[in-house]
DNA sequence: ATATAAAGTTAGCTGGCTCTAACAAATAAA
DNA sequence: TTTATTTGTTAGAGCCAGCTAACTTTATAT
């Protein structure tokens, strides 16, 4: 069994994979706001466990083992999401840093119950695949919004934040997931967008906004 | 804010405290399966942060402020076994060890909504009350099944032992919180019981299950 | 009253997870 | 290609929560 310490390593090195599944010692360092020489004894441990390949001053990779693991972690912090946004009645920027929590919870049966109960999502609250048992994810491709041209319209299909603050902006714009949206013209000196959707006809988005968005082709 | 550890010690000397409020080192040691001499020590953490009374070679007693926030904790167990059992189907065999650990989440949102979502209930699932959000908690005046006399007709009121094994016999005999019990006869040599209730007409039950059920008078 | 047993304490050690300071390797800049 | 910067590692330390061994105090039996 895996300490939750342990659990949250295994979890940001999933999140922080590049292309390759590498990631390096710093840049977790970064990500958990732990010191580099912690971060590296840690690694150390991990792979005693066999969960991640170390190689001194080399990028770090989970191994299958790693990958799975973290994997149901992911699953269970986004069943616990959902859970909590579709049967208790939370929103869903207040849901993140109790599922930071939750997600540690010792017990199939409570996560099991969870998944039965929501009828076996997909998708958590912001449009964040749920891993399989097997802790397998796959994304869907999306793109970001901020890739999108002028004339297109779009579909959001997840957020890249789930803070507290930016799910806040969104809600004080009305824009949710499965939203229609409409970009009117690109401002090529900042990259900001002017959009429509709903009863908003010219709303202005930062490039900081959505870069942060991911959308698909309306109608899929 | 105390750690995971201490909510634990705190919960247990407020389990163990004797009419006096007071509870011995060495009941707390086996209570919490840890030694002595680490007991001893967290009890002097715990006097700092002035939670407990310590004298050295005296019982131990929780200040005003450690039986508040044990009350908090408990309080968060009972109504995390209630949601499980009212709100996500589990048995109440089966919620204790989840709780175990729920109970140690760090919001207060979280446990409102269970509050709100179970109707503010008074009782946990296996008839203990829940503390009220002062931490304060008040039984009702319930007595041991085997304090009870032939020819007494009885309602099961609360179960002294929340463990999967005694839960799961009581669910074999179909003894639920609620029942009304007859009592129809008393061994002297054993203190064992002849009871009838529901469809069940001379049913034998131990001291050892006597002992673990809380009845009060039919009809209150 | 004395001896024995039980309960409580002290001292010193361990493992888990964190840190800072100093050093080494790899990468980027000049 | 040499130098500077960034990244990664090692060494040594501290805090938390546990342990055993040895000792002291209090309670119980004889
Ligand atoms: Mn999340
Ligand atoms: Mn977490
Ligand atoms: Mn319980
Ligand atoms: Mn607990």
């Amino acid at each position: 069994m895996n300490s939750l310490t342990e659990e949250n390593y295994l979890k940001a090195l999933f999140s922080l994979a590049d292309d390759k599944g590498e990631v390096g010692v710093n840049e977790l360092s970064k990500r958990l706001d732990i010191k580099m020489p912690t971060v590296n004894s840690m690694m150390k441990k991990l792979a005693e466990k066999k969960l991640v390949f170390y190689e001194s001053y080399k990028p770090l990779r989970l191994t299958d083992k790693g990958r799975r693991e973290a994997g149901l972690i992911i699953r269970k912090h986004r069943l616990t999401e959902m859970f909590l946004v579709e049967k208790m009645g939370f929103g869903w920027e207040e849901v993140h840093e109790i599922a930071e929590q939750v997600e540690h919870i010792q017990s199939a049966a409570f996560f099991d119950k969870m998944d039965v109960l929501l009828g076996y999502p997909k998708v958590d609250p912001h449009g964040s695949p749920i891993p399989d048992k097997n802790g397998k994810l796959v994304w869907r491709q999306y793109q970001k919004l901020s890739q999108s041209k002028a004339g297109e319209t779009l579909v959001l299909a997840a957020v890249l934040d789930s803070t507290t603050e930016f799910l806040t902006y969104l809600n004080s714009r009305e824009l949710r997931l499965g939203l229609k949206i409409k970009i009117k013209a690109v401002e090529p000196f900042d990259g900001s967008m002017t959009v429509s959707y709903g009863k908003h006809t010219a709303l202005v988005l930062s490039s900081t906004v959505t870069e942060r968005l991911l959308v698909e082709p309306a109608g899929t």
